[in-house]
DNA sequence: TGAATATACTAGGACATCCAATGGTTGGGC
DNA sequence: GCCCAACCATTGGATGTCCTAGTATATTCA
C-alpha cells in the first residue's frame, strides 16, 4: 500500500490519546488497533498465497475443515459453528466451492433441514496443495520471534476464552 | 453466532497439523489463526458500539484520524497512508461521510491532483461522542489480562516494523 | 518547451461479511 | 396425532476491501 512510514502510526495514535486525557485507556487502544493491522498484513499475505490455487483464505478455511474430516464432509450449520462464521458465509463459500467442482451438496440421510458439503476428489487434491504452499510461504516464516508465537498463542487464546468462544 | 464450543477450535487444528507432520508449522499457523479470531472479535465489539453513531469502523478511524489533526483537514492520499487502506477505501468511506455531512471536499490550493478532506462541525461533535463510547465500552476493558497488554503492544510492533510499516 | 513519466482520485467489478426476512423441516408438549 | 416453537439454509440488501483501468494534473528531462 505505499513505502514504510518514518514513524510508527499507532504509536502516534497512542500519544494523541494520552493527549487528550485518555491515558488509562491509551494502551488497550494501541493493541488492538495493532492486532487490527497485524491481522490485515497477515490477511493478505495468506491471500496472496492462495490466489494461484483459485482460493480466497474463507474458501481455504472451509477445504481444510473437510479434509481434516474422517469422511470428507460436514452439515452446513456445524461447519458455520466450527469456523465460527455465519451460515451465510458458509453458503456464499459452498455455492462458490461447488461452482468450481471442489465439493459437492447432499441431502442429510436423517434430517432433511440440513445439508452435507462433501469434497470431491479435486478438492482434497486441491486442499493439500494449497496448505503445502501456506506452510512454506507464510506459516514457515511468520515474522514473529520464535519465543513470542508461544505468548501469542497463551494470550489470545485466553482473550477468546473469555470472549465465550470455547469453554473448558 | 452461536453457543460456545466445547474445545478450542484453534487448538484442534494445531493438533491436525501436528498428526499431518507439520509439526514445525503448527505452532505460528495456531498463532496467526488465533490473530484473525481475536481480530473478529474486536472488530465486532467495535462495531457495535458504534452502530448507534450510524458509523462503521472505517468511517470512524477516518474521522477520528481528521479529529487530530490541526486544522482537520487531510488529503485523501495523506489519509490513504496514515490508515493504511487502499485508496479507492478512503474514497468510499469519504462518499458516505460527505453524504452524512460530517466532512466536506475541497480542492487543495496548490496541487490540482489532491482533494482535501474537511470535519465539520457535526463531524467534529461526532467524533468525541463516539470516541468516548469506544474508550467507555471497548478500550477500558478489552479482555486482555493487563500485563499482556504490553507485551501484545511490544510484539506486534515488532511484526509491523519487520513487516514494512514503518522505520525506525 | 514538449513529451514521457509519476501522482491523485474515481469508476466498475469481484469477493466476503453481516443483518433481516423467507420457506421448509423437526420434534416436544398437549 | 397435531401444532407451534426452534432450527436450517437461502435470498436480497448494505458495507468494506482490493483490483484494474481511466481521467486529470504535476513533474522531470531531453
Amino acid at each position: 500500500m505505499g513505502t514504510p512510514l518514518s514513524r510508527d502510526p499507532i504509536a502516534e495514535a497512542r500519544r494523541n490519546w494520552e493527549e487528550h486525557g485518555w491515558a488509562d485507556v491509551a494502551a488497550p487502544m494501541a493493541a488492538i488497533t495493532a492486532i487490527m493491522r497485524t491481522q490485515q498484513i497477515l490477511l493478505a499475505r495468506i491471500e496472496s498465497t492462495l490466489k494461484p490455487f483459485g482460493l480466497t483464505f474463507a474458501r481455504y478455511e472451509l477445504l481444510a475443515l473437510l479434509s481434516f474430516t474422517r469422511k470428507g464432509s460436514l452439515p452446513m450449520n456445524k461447519a458455520s459453528a466450527l469456523l465460527q462464521v455465519h451460515p451465510t458465509s458458509i453458503t456464499n463459500a459452498v455455492d462458490r466451492l461447488e461452482r468450481a467442482g471442489l465439493v459437492d451438496r447432499s441431502p442429510h440421510p436423517t434430517d432433511g433441514r440440513t445439508t452435507l458439503i462433501e469434497l470431491t476428489t479435486a478438492g482434497r487434491t486441491l486442499a493439500k496443495r494449497s496448505t503445502a504452499a501456506l506452510n512454506a510461504e507464510v506459516f514457515s516464516a511468520p515474522g514473529f520471534d520464535p519465543g513470542d508465537v508461544d505468548h501469542l498463542i497463551r494470550i489470545l487464546g485466553a482473550f477468546r476464552r473469555n470472549a465465550g468462544d470455547f469453554e473448558e
